[in-house]
RNA sequence: GGGCCGUUAGCUCAGUGGUAGAGCAGGUGGCUUUUAACCACCGUGUCGUAAGUUCGAUCCUCACACGGCCCA
């Protein structure tokens, strides 16, 4: 970083000064013995009188956020991992050259470490006394403006270190994220899901219709591509007799950054034997509750300003059409023929030379893409997509021109994919010849032709329900943040230029 | 990819066609009970980068970079 503050200086000539009197600057021999909140949970309402009698001296490291001097007494605030806590040093307990030296020493920033016994000051705030101090790891940066902190987005971002010293809400964001994530497992693991491992690493990276990022592997001069999804190792371990496996994965995409991409993101893909879109469905209600019993401990999940999302009831179910009724003023007769349906399309202000040629499952799903969806702000499944827009499922049997498909919505996103999966390994060949064909036109999105794939088909894979459920999007449905970026600790940027 | 907006001190921001200011942070002094402590004094800068217009540009124009928001 920049050197020619005179700020850095400062910091740089303490820290000169600091290894000069020790040995080291940087001591790894300093243990606490416990934490800011244990403290105030220790010791809650005691009088100073009481906490004189009662408190032993205890050991504490964290970094130093705030300084008030007044002499020959300073008060610090100190922030750990649990919380902060207010510290005295002052010339009567410490002594005078010990009081001297924290005084010239310290900055704000500092990581140190103190001896002390707990006190409560005039005010009521329970503190502790130092009796020693220990410089742990100076701080060689000045820190940003302790009442506004560190606003810049950008410099959020990619300093994101000094975000989360500076933003405790930031640090809550990603603790609540963690705890998402563990309980998406454990609810997976309690429902007989095996997590697994598939490849990164992929020669033909498949599963989903993505532009994929290309490397190289050196020692076999062979090119490699970054998986886009696990989808077809998962399938293939069906084949192998796993009958309900998961994977919780990091995918990359080499496409557009938005509010609502990054290339590298996380998602959850699961496949269950003999499951139906139903049964996923299910599977898909009691995992979101979990999570959000697990991440907020309730149910009721704010979002936005002033919305509640409920996950408590049943969520709603929906075929594509009864939600186009009734989020919309199209009617269910004018559903029944491809006029009725382009009358309505344009009664609801879609542009006409937007729809032309557009068959009626295309238009159907459009009009559903513009009106409905942002109305979907309770969980929604929306079930029965159009043939024409789902070229990689299975249709039903029962529903000729329907899939077995179904999305769930919140919040006006969609926010996971279920499917009762194609195993045919002959209509699997027919799609990716397809796509193939696609590819060749010059379509960079298009699936690869996977052999190996269709081979496994061919063994024979059992019936199976398989669902993709994006992690980050969920993350920021949970945390109630409205960028990606706000849910992912380093999201993608571009470097600066040369300074 | 398109549109709009932003980039000034370490941080948060103001500002002007005559090369710049505040608060916090920092330095010095004072202060033994503060909660953004206070008081006095002091210094802070390639005004994102490069070019153009101009006697003169941080300001106007253009290009570029990075970022944000919206759209595709």
């Amino acid at each position: 970083m920049t050197e020619h503050s005179e700020l850095i200086a400062q910091r740089r000539s303490k820290l000169t000064k600091l290894r000069e009197e020790n040995k080291t600057a940087y001591p790894n021999t300093f243990q606490p013995s416990s934490t800011a909140a244990a403290l105030h949970a220790a010791y809650p309402t005691q009088t100073r009188e009481e906490l004189a009698e009662q408190s032993p001296v205890y050991k504490l490291a964290g970094r130093v956020m705030n300084i008030r001097a007044f002499g020959k007494l300073t008060f610090i605030k100190l922030v750990d991992d649990t919380g902060h806590i207010q510290l005295s040093a002052s010339l009567d307990v410490m002594g005078e050259e010990a009081f001297k030296a924290l005084d010239t020493m310290l900055d704000l920033g500092d990581i140190i470490g103190v001896e002390g016994k707990m006190t409560r000051t005039n005010k009521g705030e329970l503190t502790l006394q130092i009796e020693k101090a220990h410089m742990l790891a100076k701080c060689l940066q000045p820190l940003p403006d302790k009442w506004h902190g560190l606003e810049n987005i950008e410099q959020r971002y990619r300093q994101r270190y000094v975000d989360l010293l500076m933003n405790p809400e930031v640090k809550d964001v990603f603790v609540k994220r963690s705890k998402m994530i563990r309980a998406i497992r454990e609810y997976l693991d309690n429902s007989g899901f095996l997590e697994v491992e598939t490849p990164i690493l992929q020669v033909l990276a498949g599963g989903t219709i993505a532009r994929p990022f290309d490397t190289h592997h050196n020692a076999l001069d062979m090119p490699l591509k970054l998986r886009i999804a696990p989808e077809l190792f998962l399938k293939r371990l069906l084949v192998g007799g796993f009958t309900q496996v998961y994977e919780l994965s990091r995918n990359f995409r080499n496409e557009g950054v938005s509010t609502k991409h990054n290339p590298e993101f996380t998602m959850l893909e699961w496949y269950s034997a003999y499951g139906t879109r139903e049964s996923m469905m299910e599977i898909m209600e009691g995992l979101l509750r979990h999570a959000a019993e697990k991440t907020l401990g309730t149910l009721q999940v704010p979002y936005g300003e002033d919305e509640i999302v409920d996950l408590a009831p049943p969520f709603t179910r929906l075929t594509m059409k009864d939600a186009v009724v009734k989020y919309t003023d199209t009617t269910a007769a004018e559903l029944e023929s491809m006029e009725g349906l382009t009358t309505a399309a344009l009664r609801n202000g879609l542009k006409a030379d937007k729809i032309e040629g557009l068959g009626y499952g295309e238009l159907l799903q459009t009009l559903f893409e513009h009106k409905v969806e942002e109305q979907l702000i309770q969980p929604t499944f929306i079930t029965e997509y159009p043939m024409a827009t789902s070229p990689l499922t299975r249709e039903d049997p029962e529903n000729p021109g329907w899939t077995q498909r179904s999305e769930l919505y919140i919040i006006g996103r969609e926010h996971g994919e279920l499917y009762s999966e194609l195993n045919d390994p002959d209509d699997q060949r027919k799609r990716l010849e397809d796509q193939r064909a696609k590819a060749a036109a010059g379509d960079a999105e298009a699936m690869p032709f996977d052999e190996d794939f269709l081979n496994a088909l061919e063994i024979g894979m059992p019936p199976a329900g398989g669902v993709g459920l994006g992690i980050d999007r969920l993350a920021m449905f949970l945390t109630n943040q409205p960028s990606i970026r706000d849910v992912l600790l380093f999201p993608l940027q571009k470097p600066k230029p040369q300074e």
